[in-house]
DNA sequence: CGGCCTTCATGAGACAAACTCATTTTTTTT
DNA sequence: AAAAAAAATGAGTTTGTCTCATGAAGGCCG
């Protein structure tokens, strides 16, 4: 019944006040907008404007009109820009999460440098605690997620970003303090604090507990790595972390890092993203410079990481 | 470039899942759907949805558009809806301002009446000192504004509600007490108490002190009339108020009210609408449910109003 | 693994909607 | 009251949108 057209013409009649204008500025003649506004109001049974009076006079079906086509001009409007800075690529959105906490270390530097290189791309961070990122990413609410747990799904894209070690947090005299590495069993008559996430989302479950069948005495969670921290160096449990979250603590001394088994626990990170979202030249070089950048920062993780193996 | 058109298939693809059961959705062909999109595709330069899958995913592109049409649609079906209902004349909108505190005093039994009568209506009532009523109705914010003042607009009609008479209210031992009826001479020893609005939108300076080029002693103002009532019985001032909102301080012998002039103050509140909406039946009901209402309540203020002529 | 079934794409043609042009009617201006 | 401007109307044409018929591509299942 309504269409975008009536709404554009209306529009056009209250800016310009004859409908000879408006026709003109529609680039139309003032018969197209005679004959529409003749048919549309047949539909709707009531007269839109009163046709005898200079400036044009609405109705209040008229007016009920305007103020739809005020609302809805702008969203269309804002859309269609959108649409077409996304299909040349040289801005857009990015709305990024992160599963964990901790990510926020090495990717605020990305985060800036990409600012300065894309300033049109309006650029969002959200801590993902609170939701669940994934659907949030099929939904197109969100536009990248940072994970570690790479779920095949249709239509998303993972980009690994670096691999990292889990090491394992104790204070500086526990008694595991001596072992070239921890085995599964040392666990076993330990607290273990973790972040408040499903434990099949943990590695130090998935890949080191469970294969060898071994729970740990007692398990709480925390939010905060800072009090993680906290617990773990007054010797209220042990935490697992990723090497590089744990060494701004470990380099100082104030806990200790364990690797977990013979080879450590190796894990990745990955951006997780809407296929069709590899080709746009922005994502393309938000991944690269998140790469190049987690790898300077990380590089002398690995090494001053006061790893005890 | 973006259709309405488009938003509704879009919406119906994403329900159904398949563009054959959107085309039946939508009373279309599966072809027309397929042509709808290719076209829309190329000239937005993106694909929308990814067509190898079931269910069908959509692209970034696909689900700007998605959320464009979550937003439009309903306000597009709302406003049909609404002018449905304006032109069968059986539901509709009366947001009604009122330019004097003291009008809620009869306008409210109108009102409360209505809204039995009217259900669907969707009725509002907004104090119109903050801000100008009369834009607002020509705009379309507003559909019926209650004014003791009507200045000649275009596509604005005045319906008379009912006349009633501005009287002085004067302390119980005031001076004056003994005259029939007040001067504007009177006045000029006195403080006159007025509602904080323009002089020239006050009968009792427009009617009565200017013509005979009087200035009262001292003009101070109040926004509510039992503030007024109270400085005026305690003897620092005296106020100007229609007969009907003085009728329940001055019956209780709380002031004394007193004619100004020897004919009265006679004056008259009309409800000012959007000229078309005087056809619209819910709103003449309401106009007359309100001069009905009004004249019974005021019918006995008239006799017992304690008006000391 | 091949045939079948479903789904989507494509081209041609039909139909209708929407526009233009020419003209008349109405309103405004001077 | 006449002239000018604006809007309405009718006929005709263009454009766009749909359907029909058909072809191509996936997915399912024996």
């Amino acid at each position: 019944m309504i269409d975008l057209r009536h709404l554009r013409t209306i529009h056009a009649l209250r800016d310009t006040d004859s409908l000879h204008d408006a026709a003109e500025r529609l680039h139309l003649t003032q018969s197209a907008l005679s004959h529409q506004f003749r048919e549309l109001e047949e539909r709707i049974g009531m007269q839109l404007f009163v046709r005898k009076s200079k400036p044009v006079r609405f109705t209040s079906a008229g007016l009920k009109l305007l103020q739809l086509a005020d609302q809805v001009l702008p969203l269309i409007c804002g859309t269609e820009r959108d649409l077409g800075k996304l299909a040349s690529g040289t801005a857009g959105r990015l709305h990024i999460a992160i599963e964990c906490h901790s990510c926020y270390q090495w990717l605020m530097p990305s985060v800036d440098e990409f600012r300065g290189a894309w300033p049109e791309v309006e650029l969002d961070l959200a801590s993902g605690f609170a939701f669940a990122p994934l659907p949030a990413l099929e939904r197109g609410d969100l536009d990248l997620v940072v994970t570690s747990d790479p779920v095949t799904l249709p239509g998303i894209s993972y980009v690994p970003l670096f691999g990292y070690e889990a090491v394992l947090a104790v204070d500086n005299h526990h008694p595991l303090h001596g072992k070239p590495y921890l085995e599964p069993g040392d666990l076993a008559s330990q607290t273990l604090i973790t972040y408040p996430i499903e434990r099949h989302r943990l590695d130090i479950f998935t890949r080191f507990l469970e294969p060898a069948d071994i729970e740990p005495a007692q398990v709480r969670t925390s939010e905060l790595t800072v009090m993680m921290m906290q617990l773990v160096a007054s010797g209220r449990g042990v935490c697992c972390l990723p090497n590089w979250a744990l060494h701004e603590y470990s380099s100082r001394g104030y806990v200790t890092a364990k690797r977990l088994g013979e080879n450590g626990l190796q894990a990745r990170l990955y951006a997780a993203i809407r296929s069709d979202m590899l080709q746009v030249p922005y994502v393309s070089d938000f991944l690269l410079t998140a790469k190049d950048i987690s790898f300077a920062t990380l590089e002398g993780v690995n090494v001053v990481s006061g790893l005890a193996i």
